[in-house]
RNA sequence: GCCAAUGUAGCUCAGUGGUAGAGUACUUCCUUGGUAAGGAAGAAGUCAUGGGUUCAAUUCCCAUCAUUGGCUCCA
């Protein structure tokens, strides 16, 4: 018997029934075949050596396709296991999926702890069992067996996760000595392993729930030659150079103290500057789009964040009221947004107002839990590029897609390409963990995903992931090493003028009510900072950065000259710093450099001759001699670029 | 909050059961130099904090605090 088999280039070929991929690669060439690592059937992953049995469509990956990547680390993951076992005989297994980069397996290892002095016996028996070429062969089993089996083998968390599977669709992938319950595909056998690197280990709550007992998460990950692995941890080292947290003490940009507590950033000059210079730039763009400023305190009563529903959700872990003599409780404020709700309170509106645009660089406390802390991306303390904007419904798309655009040109001025905008909506699993009428949240779902669409906003969708008040729209940055963080956010909230009992009068003479629209472009200056940090890697954009001249002189026979240079830029508002120690004038160059400055005037004895200046620029080197209002003009025009 | 690792000079990091060392930064002196590190001298540490073991603890043990990598959480 023959089927068709249609290819991803839509050419389809005849075979005899129960042909596999690997033979299909072998029919397009030998190379192909040594390189497949799995392929898909109808949109579903095939191991490369299980027979097809009917007419399909064919995909065939490689390492260089992430399924190909994702199957590889998959079929690593049953490799450590297989190796942790030999160790740890008497460990239980959770669940070993691949991730981004590599893979991880989640283990219990009871009474036992698990010594990262390990990972190198760990990585060698991998490496053993690797070069086994062991085949991994699925195999069909009925619930009942599974049971049994797994009962056998004292595997309680593979129990746990056969409950939730249907009798019928149950495998089992064995590999040497190991066999795990597994839906699959595998790459063909152990063989193509060849470059092995445990990395970390961390707890991990079973089933992700805090709840559920911590298993230790091993994470690795694998290539198939030595030398991607030499590759992959040199990337890593470079990332590690560009954390924030590096560059932020090497550049003097901010830094933290014990004694003023944890999580709360303190900021340097030079990091104020930027702050300064980056709260300017937003500030311009708000105005000139509708925004009013408005500035509001740091503590509250504590009835505000009741009426807000803040204390009821957050209450809890927040930092906790701070009591007057006379019994009163404020709290630190951990929002603006029922300040500017007060705000928009204080006089009666008309919907001829609307809409209206509160703009604070808003500073909040948050007491995050202790092990969430994270430079500048997770503080306790932070500030805020909050805006409120509050309109009439029929405003509302046309107001969420002006707030795009802001975004869209924030990102764009400061070069952020790689972001990724989600959509977060509520969960209707956990209608505990949200606010308001379900009528409400559906009319406000569907419009932040029509304003996303009517925007071209490639975003994705994720339930569960909306505040308690509303759905999001969320920018998502990736910082140096990978993670992800959210950055501009977009809010949509029907809840909180509900609860406030925000009202505007209307063209009909009765009352209405607004809606609200949070958002933060930068999310907090703090987290923006960071990313900023890491995605220039401390090499800002002359307007932005910190010290953006240094003058250096040759000797100091010509520090009176480069005083003057530095005072005359100084007059024009460019911040300029001189360097007049009795150092070489290639030690001064190589420091300048190292802070990153993007301009270094060299002044020496033809200098003050002429008066002029001997200009270096980094990235460039020594661009030559001009006059100094010469140099100001062409630096004014790269400043005002923006 | 949970699991694990780490904590030595301002910074980066060696090291040791007999109370500490390098590079760099800092101070002073010499040098006055032309595009990424000139030379010399000096000063600088309660070895995170608190207990315990020991004749003796920075070193070993316990606790606490902080940091790091994750998990959970993230208005």
């Amino acid at each position: 018997m023959q089927i068709t088999i249609t290819l991803a280039d839509q050419t389809k070929k005849i075979f005899p029934k129960d042909i596999t991929c690997l033979s299909i690669a072998q029919s397009i060439s030998d190379k192909l075949a040594q390189k497949i690592l799995v392929a898909s059937v109808n949109d579903t992953l095939w191991d490369i050596e299980r027979p097809i049995t009917q007419d399909a469509t064919v995909k065939l990956f490689t390492w260089d396709d992430a399924e190909g990547k994702n199957t590889f680390w998959h079929s690593s993951a049953h490799l450590m296991a297989e190796a942790l076992l030999h160790f740890y005989p008497k460990a239980k297994l959770g669940i070993g999926p691949p991730i981004a980069q590599g893979f991880y397996y989640d283990i219990d290892f009871g009474k036992e702890t698990f010594d990262i002095q390990n990972f190198a016996a760990i990585e060698k028996k991998m490496l053993a069992l690797a070069s086994q070429k062991n085949i991994f062969s699925r195999k069909n089993i009925s619930k009942k067996e599974a049971i049994q089996y797994f009962e056998k083998k004292k595997e309680k968390y593979k129990l746990e996760l056969l409950k939730n599977l249907q009798d019928g669709q149950i495998t089992l992938y064995t590999q040497g000595n190991f066999t795990d319950l597994c839906k699959g595909p595998h790459i063909p056998h152990t063989g193509s392993i060849k470059a092995i690197k445990l990395l970390n280990v961390a707890g991990a709550y079973w089933q992700g729930n805090e709840k559920n007992q911590q298993l230790t998460r091993l994470y690795a990950i694998t290539f198939p030659q030595k030398k991607e692995l030499q590759n992959y941890l040199t990337v890593l080292e470079e990332a590690k150079k560009r954390d924030h947290r590096t560059i932020g003490k090497n550049l003097k940009l901010f830094t933290f103290s014990q004694k003023v507590g944890m999580g709360l950033p303190l900021w340097l000059p030079k990091g104020a500057v930027l702050r300064e210079k980056l709260i300017k730039f937003l500030t311009k763009a708000q105005n000139e789009r509708g925004y009013s400023p408005v500035v509001t305190p740091h503590i509250a009563k504590k009835d505000l964040y009741v009426t807000s529903g803040h204390d009821a959700k957050y209450g809890a872990d927040a930092f906790q009221p701070i009591k007057t003599p006379h019994d009163e409780l404020f709290m630190l404020k951990p929002m603006n947004c029922p300040h500017h709700c007060e705000i928009y309170q204080s006089e009666p509106r008309s919907y001829k107002e609307l809409p209206i645009r509160l703009s604070e660089f808003g500073t909040v406390y948050r007491y995050e839990q202790h092990g969430e802390l994270h430079g500048l991306t997770r503080v306790r303390g932070f500030t805020q590029d909050d805006a409120h904007i509050f309109c009439r419904p029929d405003q509302v798309k046309e107001e969420f897609k002006k707030v795009i655009d802001l975004v869209l040109y924030i990102f764009d001025k400061l070069k952020f390409q790689n972001f990724t905008a989600q959509i977060s909506l509520h969960d209707p699993q956990h209608p505990e963990k949200y606010i308001g009428k379900t009528a409400n949240w559906l009319q406000a779902e569907a419009a932040i995903q029509q304003a996303a669409q009517e925007k071209y906003l490639e975003t994705t969708t994720k339930l569960g992931e909306a505040a308690f008040y509303g759905p999001k729209l969320d920018f998502m940055v990736k910082d140096a090493i990978g993670r992800s963080w959210q950055m501009g956010t977009v809010q949509l909230d029907y809840q909180l003028p509900e609860k406030f009992q925000l009202t505007y009068t209307g063209k009909d003479n009765t009352k209405h009510r607004p809606v609200m629209i949070h958002r933060a472009p930068f999310g907090s200056l703090e987290r923006f900072i960071a990313i900023l940090i890491e995605h220039t890697a401390g090499n800002f954009p002359l307007w932005l950065a910190p010290t953006p001249v240094i003058v250096l002189t040759v000797s100091e026979k010509y520090n009176e000259y480069a005083q003057k240079v530095c005072t005359a830029l100084k007059k024009q508002q460019i911040d300029a710093n001189l360097d007049d120690r009795n150092e070489k004038i290639g030690k001064k160059i190589r420091e300048a450099a190292i802070q990153k400055i993007p301009y270094m005037l060299i002044i020496g004895e033809k200098e003050t001759k002429d008066h002029t200046v001997a200009v270096r620029k980094k990235g460039e080197g020594d661009v030559g001699s001009m006059e100094l209002h010469f140099f100001v003009k062409k630096l004014q025009e790269e400043f005002y670029i923006y």
